[in-house]
DNA sequence: ACCTCTCATTCAAACGAATGATTAAATCAA
DNA sequence: TTGATTTAATCATTCGTTTGAATGAGAGGT
């Protein structure tokens, strides 16, 4: 039972369990083992994207889960397998994020390419940016990122690489070159990184904005235009070839 | 003396002083105490820098420069002394890499300003994404960027601000747009995103561009090519107005 | 209904290892 | 000698992990 007095009811801890249990044979939600995995899981994507994985530590993981400290070698291990689970996690979580842009038919003109790719470039800000619930898959997707040594791996293969693929399918057909080509990989890891940049550098971006919190709508607007930019400019470049 | 038998010679470390010394009241190289700091403050530029803060323990840092873990006490009273004296060096030595850019007198045309922006760009990718001897200052900046707790504060009035301020300088007046608006400020924001990405996400790029290190070159090509196009975007967006 | 057995889960407590920091002695040029 | 600097050794704390005992719900026998 957690007797941890100081916490935001940020992301509700575990259920209470002193109520009956309704029925941990019925499948994997309530209170029970399962519920325990889930909020260890939600904890770690906090903590590890909000401090960084060796910066926080089991105990306030566990704390935070509302979970005894040896629930993380009972569920996961270790540590480092708590990891790989909330990797997972992202992986399984995000690969909804860009149903709108990936969903359908394939485009049928460069106009509707460009479409799909602005769509995509506003659900991306609206995700990354700015969705609450999502902050910690954000924070923590950023955070492996940059460790090598981590999950990078992992989250490579299950987000990075499907994700860079389908928007290179849509660069090109966008602007009528060749997705495969050096460029067009370029031009959309730089159009990504337009956009990830104001999830890493917020706390400079709001204080340098006089913001409290990231706005989304001028976010958006400035992003599009650079896309279309970026999109006319490649297009130019490719006929000139 | 480090023991320490498997560490790659990658920064060599500090000086041998078994020899005479030369005169340690003349100033402050060659072996001495100051040679210590510096080796201190290489060392956990590179361990923060790769590992973040957290990670990099005092006696990693210790043994890589072949100083005493004591060393750190007492040259910068803790840990986290430490941390303060790596990110005023970060700004010590970057404050040089934009000279060429905000160096000699204002632009006095907007071809000007845009050529000064593109100079910029390019020392920026140079720097950020291939320089071997500053991999380790831009891996401690983009690390401190994302810690709320750490040198952030320093650093963003010792070089976010100011570096941020003169882009937007340069870019008002290639664009004949106001250079304190939100959308000049957010447009900076976006530009820079674009190059620092190429850093922070710099493992998963350089497998998915199947290189073996970064490329200047097609990195420099892009980058410029979306400058120009928001630029232009950014100009016809201001005369609309 | 009652008891017992079984098994999965949770718990407080403790483990050894590693951490950041500190000490007092040793070192060395001036 | 003096004062600054470096050193090995040790400090208390915190780390990730492990342990063995509680807990509680279902199964099966009587």
């Amino acid at each position: 039972m957690p007797r941890d007095p100081d916490k935001t009811s940020a992301p509700k801890n575990r259920a209470d369990r002193t109520g009956p249990n309704t029925g941990p044979s019925t499948g994997r939600d309530e209170a029970g083992p399962e519920a325990t995995r889930a909020a260890l899981i939600a904890a770690g994507l906090h903590l590890f994207g909000h401090k960084g994985f060796a910066a926080a530590s089991t105990r306030e993981i566990a704390a935070r889960a509302g979970a005894n400290v040896a629930a993380i070698g009972y569920h996961f291990g270790s540590k480092a397998g708590l990891r790989l689970a909330c990797a997972d996690e992202v992986a399984r979580r995000l690969a909804g994020v860009m149903a709108r842009v990936e969903a359908g038919s394939p485009p049928r003109s460069p106009q509707e390419a460009r479409q799909r790719l602005q769509a995509g470039v506003r659900a991306m800000v609206a995700f990354i940016a700015a969705a609450p619930e999502a902050a910690d898959l954000a924070a923590f997707l950023l955070r492996e990122m940059t460790d090598e040594a981590g999950t990078l791996d992992r989250l490579y293969d299950s987000v990075v690489s499907p994700r860079h693929g389908e928007l290179c399918r849509l660069w090109g057909q966008a602007t009528g070159t060749d997705p495969d080509s050096e460029d067009t990989r370029l031009s959309v890891f730089a159009m990504i990184g337009q956009i990830i940049y104001f999830r890493i550098g917020r706390p400079i971006i709001l204080r340098r904005m006089g913001w409290r919190q990231m706005q989304a709508g001028p976010l958006c607007d400035i992003l599009v235009r650079h896309l279309n930019a970026a999109l006319d400019a490649a297009t130019a470049e490719g006929k000139a070839k």
